[in-house]
DNA sequence: TTATTATATGAACACACATTCATATTTCAA
DNA sequence: TTGAAATATGAATGTGTGTTCATATAATAA
């Protein structure tokens, strides 16, 4: 990859980068990595407030990060696509390597 | 990988990541991604002021995100570790499918 | 020494945003 | 309908930080 590439693809790379860049965002991430999660059940395992976990839940959505699917009251909660695991285990190594 | 990793993991990936979803320090670490620049270099091709640039390799530093090597009145910086690259190319890749 | 180049640093400002609290909306059951 | 459960939203606040400007430090040359 030779050079630094235009500031567009620089600028979206920041914004993916500054979704995940959350500690609550991160923990919602690895709660619907497993596949769909309700709301609840995202708020209980991350143990966070219902408000913020909505909240975020609602910034991932905006960036394309997860997509959703509405049952009843329910509303279920899973990761878009492959890429955003991909970006977590690679972070994850990085920080779990002494 | 079961579950949510535990706090201060979660909180080392969030550093890890704050650093990386910059503009600036993004544009830094393509500009040595190819090996070792001096400041100035690092100044010309990224296109930012030299105190913005010195600021910014002060974080990167900070974070042990890239090495430096003193040479007179130069001070060549480079990427502390392959990590770092593999980070830089998964959210490239992201980014750059349609 | 003095001058010049390369790099680092400190203060100040502006702005973004994570979180909380309160409340609204939706859906379904009784 | 009324009530309860699940989810979303809006306002307000406090904190963190990216950038600029001015200046300091370090190294070398003349």
């Amino acid at each position: 990859m030779p050079g630094i590439p235009n500031d567009q693809i620089i600028d979206e790379m920041e914004s993916l980068l500054n979704i995940a860049s959350d500690f609550t965002r991160l923990k919602i991430m690895y709660a619907i990595s497993e596949g769909e999660r309700s709301v609840g059940d995202i708020v209980a395992e991350v143990g966070a407030s219902q408000s913020l976990v909505s909240h975020q839940l609602k910034v991932l959505r905006k960036a394309n990060l997860v997509s959703t699917r509405k049952d009843g009251t329910r509303v279920y909660y899973s990761l878009a696509d492959d890429h955003v695991i991909a970006l977590l285990n690679v972070v994850y190594e990085h920080v779990t390597e002494e």
